[in-house]
Parts: structure tokens; sequence; C-alpha cells
RNA sequence: GGGUAGGUGACAGAGCGGCCAAUUGUACCAGACUGUAAAUCUGGCGCCUUCGGGCUACGGGGGUUCGAAUCCCUCCCUACCCA
């Protein structure tokens, strides 16, 4: 349940109850795919102002497995990090292996080519992941999914959604969400039955969190329908008759252009209950994430801040006004210009990178390989991005200081 | 002093008569990344251009040939071996 605490126009700001603690909403979730944010440590992430993070159901079910994280105590214990944890389904993976695949064998995704044709295979009873890395073949049924995120500890679990490319017809478009829904009924009696029997343990990984009020995990349901009106809202129907403790919003940002993400959000956003969270899943650019906060939306997740501070992208601030277009700039650290810049990164930022190094120094330690870089960067551009949520959870008048 | 192997673009290293301004890698320059197969990928990388092309280039000089980085002569240089 998702408590608001002040509200203008759509955007809300609240807190929302989890096994491991209360997170202040709208939240960013850093993304810790193998059991870790890449080149961050959970302390740091704290110290950035983290209160939540993603584990991923499909890689973690492969490398270490999730029985061997059930018997560490959960992922949180495993990885030392003391806090909530919300766990994605392998839902993406369907998409992100399947075209991938597809792509090497020489076809173009925008051709579209349903992914059951492809690196993933889909029926009606789960969805057949070929590893790209041994060449194995795993097969992930809704039920499935749901097991390895209990086993993880996960306070958020996802059901498992099949998320289609774009561009994708209405014909399958309508198969898939209607497939999807079925994996939800799926997943909502399997998580309820495994939930409630006697045998549930919380995975807790400190006994602080032992008197939360919460004490089983939150279920949430994925809306798809690609860029149809109809289907998305058909999509938004099925799944709020089967009352899921949150709501996401998936399949966006899979190549449409920006303007379809915004209208799929003012169709399906109405719909929805306003005492359950909203998540809009795998956004996204910081303006993405201010209009979504503004029309409503309460969660997001990104590899962009952490994937492009590896590459060398960083954020950097520009205006206070956050409904001013370009209140952020983006810097490739490892451009010649910032050869003898040693000035830091953002002169406005106060996180580790920006109170101790250069731009000159990340620059060289960019062109030198050092693995200091991407961290450093990472530390930097997370903070970003949580220092932008803590803006938009601190101002109740839409997207302004 | 004698012998052998070599000298190719910033570096490494292919090519060994025309399809060579010259494979490839690195370095360098720029760009892209949206529920992470990603410390990855894409493009550029002699000079000039009206984008048709033009010019200068494979140690120096000379030659053979319609045509040479590629063949011949000579000089210079490098490495290793023998004195």
């Amino acid at each position: 349940m998702l408590e608001i605490t002040s509200q203008s126009r759509n955007k809300r700001i609240g807190k929302l109850q989890t096994m491991h603690g209360i997170v202040n909403t709208p939240f960013f979730l850093p993304i810790a795919t193998k059991g870790a944010v890449k080149n961050v440590s959970p302390e740091e992430l704290r110290e950035i102002g983290a209160e939540i993070i993603l584990g991923n159901t499909y890689h973690l079910w492969l490398r270490p497995g999730h029985e061997l994280v059930r018997k560490a105590g959960g992922l949180q214990k495993f990885m030392n990090w003391n806090g909530p944890m919300l766990t994605d389904s392998g839902g993406y993976q369907v998409f992100s292996l399947g075209a991938k695949v597809n792509l090497r064998k020489g076809t173009l995704a925008s051709e579209h080519i349903a992914p059951k044709d492809v690196g993933s295979k889909i029926t009606e009873e789960g969805v057949e992941f070929v590893d790209p890395f041994d060449g194995k073949k795993h097969f992930l049924t809704p039920e499935k999914s749901i097991e390895i995120q209990l086993a993880l500890g996960s306070d958020i679990v996802m059901v498992l959604d099949e998320c289609p490319p774009y561009p994708c017809d209405w014909d399958y478009a309508k198969n898939s969400l209607e497939r999807t829904t079925r994996w939800a009924e799926r997943c909502l009696k399997y998580f309820k039955q495994r939930v409630q029997s006697s045998k549930f343990k919380v995975q807790s990984c400190d006994s602080k969190f032992k008197n939360s009020k919460l004490s089983q995990p939150l279920l949430f349901g994925i809306i798809q329908g690609s860029v149809y009106k109809d289907l998305r809202q058909e999509s938004a129907r099925q799944l709020l008759k089967l009352n899921f403790d949150g709501y996401a919003i998936g399949g966006v940002a899979v190549g449409e252009p920006r303007e379809k993400m915004q209208e799929v959000l003012s169709w399906v956003l109405p719909m929805l209950p306003e005492n359950k969270p909203r998540y809009l899943m795998g956004l996204g650019k910081p303006e993405e994430i201010v209009h979504a906060v503004n029309s409503g939306i309460d969660m997001f997740d990104c590899v962009i801040p952490t994937r492009n501070a590896r590459h060398g992208s960083l954020f950097i601030r520009k205006d206070k006004d956050l409904s001013h277009k370009e209140f952020y700039d983006t810097i490739n650290i490892t451009n010649e210009k910032f050869r003898e810049d040693f000035s830091p990164i953002d002169f406005q930022c106060d996180c580790y990178t920006c109170r101790n190094y250069s731009r000159s120094y990340i620059r060289h330690l960019f062109s030198v390989g050092e693995p200091l870089a991407g961290r450093l960067a990472s530390i930097h551009n997370l903070k970003f991005y949580l220092d932008l949520m803590r803006i938009l959870q601190n101002n109740t008048e839409v997207a302004r200081l």
C-alpha cells in the first residue's frame, strides 16, 4: 500500500512500505542485475541516497542459482544490502536476448520478428531462453519466476511478462498482452499459495526488519499492449481485476518515439488506483523521469546512469528549474577538451567523486583504462539520478524548485 | 672486417608487379547507449576537394616496366651470428 503524503495535480509524493523498510516515492532503483550495482558498493549506494535496488531473476537464476542465494539468507544478505529490493521477473530478457540474437542473424529488429522465432521461444507454458554464454537452454515459467524471486528474498516481486519489441503489430501485441495476463494470473495464484503457506519465511537480512508491518513481499502486475490505446487499456483492465499490490507499465523505451510513451501513460494512469504504486519499467532519461513523475508515476529503474558512466558519459546539473527542458547537460569525459580541466565534473554536485577528483584526472583514468574511472563516474551519475528523485520528492509543485 | 635477416602510415604488423592511400590490431578523435549478453558498440583517422576527383606517400638515390611498397643496382640504417 502506498501512503500518499502530498499530491499536486497528477504528481504524488509518498511512502511505500516493504518487508525491509519504507521507501520514499517517487524513487529510482539502481540496477544490480547480477547481485551488484556495477562498480558501486552497497555502502556507497547508501551514501549517495539509494533506498532500494533492483535484482534480476534471470541472471541470478543462472548464476549463482536462487537456491544458493536462499541458503545465503537472501540476496540482501548475500550482497550486503540492508534494505528493500525489487526483482525483475525475466520478462525483459524475452526482449533483450531474443532481439539481440535476432540482430546477429542479420535481421533488422525494426522489421519486427516475434521473439518466439528467435533467441527466446515463447509458449503458453513459459519462455525458453538460450544462455548466450554457453548455449544452454533454460525454461522459465511464471511459477518458476515467482519461486526464484521469493528465494532471492525480493520485497517487490514482478510477474513474468512478455516485453514485445517496437514496432509490433496490433495482432501480435494483443496475443502477447493476453498471454501476459494469463501468466500474471498464474503468478498471482502461485505467489499466494507460497506466501500463505506456513513454510514461507521472510528472507530477512537484519533483525531490525523483524518488526516491519509487512511480513510478505508485494506482487506487481505489468501492463503491456505496445502503442495501442485499446490494448493498453484492455491490459490494465484485466490486471486490475486481479488486484495486484502495484502496477507496472512495461514494454516502453523499446524503440518507440518518445511521444508514444507519453501517450501510453496518459491512457493508462487514469485507470489505476491512487493508493497503489505505479512503476514505469526501464525509464529513463532525466527529462523522461520528470515528465513521468508529473504524470503520476512513483517508481523507475534504468541502466543509463551506470552504463553511460562506464562509457564516459556524465550528467551535469544546469538549471534548477526542472520544467526547463534542458535542466541538465551530458559531457563525454573522454573528450580531449577535458585534458587540462582541473575542475570537478559538476560544481553543484557533492558526491564523493566531485568532492575529490577533477575532470582531467577522471579523463586520465578512462584513457589508461583504470577501473576507478568507471567507479567514480558511476557514483557521480547515480548521485545525479538520486538527487533528481530527492528534488522530485521534496516538491509538490509540478517540476519546480 | 665477413655473413644473415630486415627497414611500410603515431606504434605493432600484413602486403611482395596493376583490384594499394595500402588488411588487421593498438593508440588517437567523435558519437550512441532506456525492466544490463554492454568497462560495449558505431563512425573517423596522409593532405586538398566544386565529393567527380586531385596530390604526396611503403629508408635515400638511381633503374627495369604501359604500370613498382612489391623486380634490379647502389648508398644509409637496424638486429643477430662469426672474426
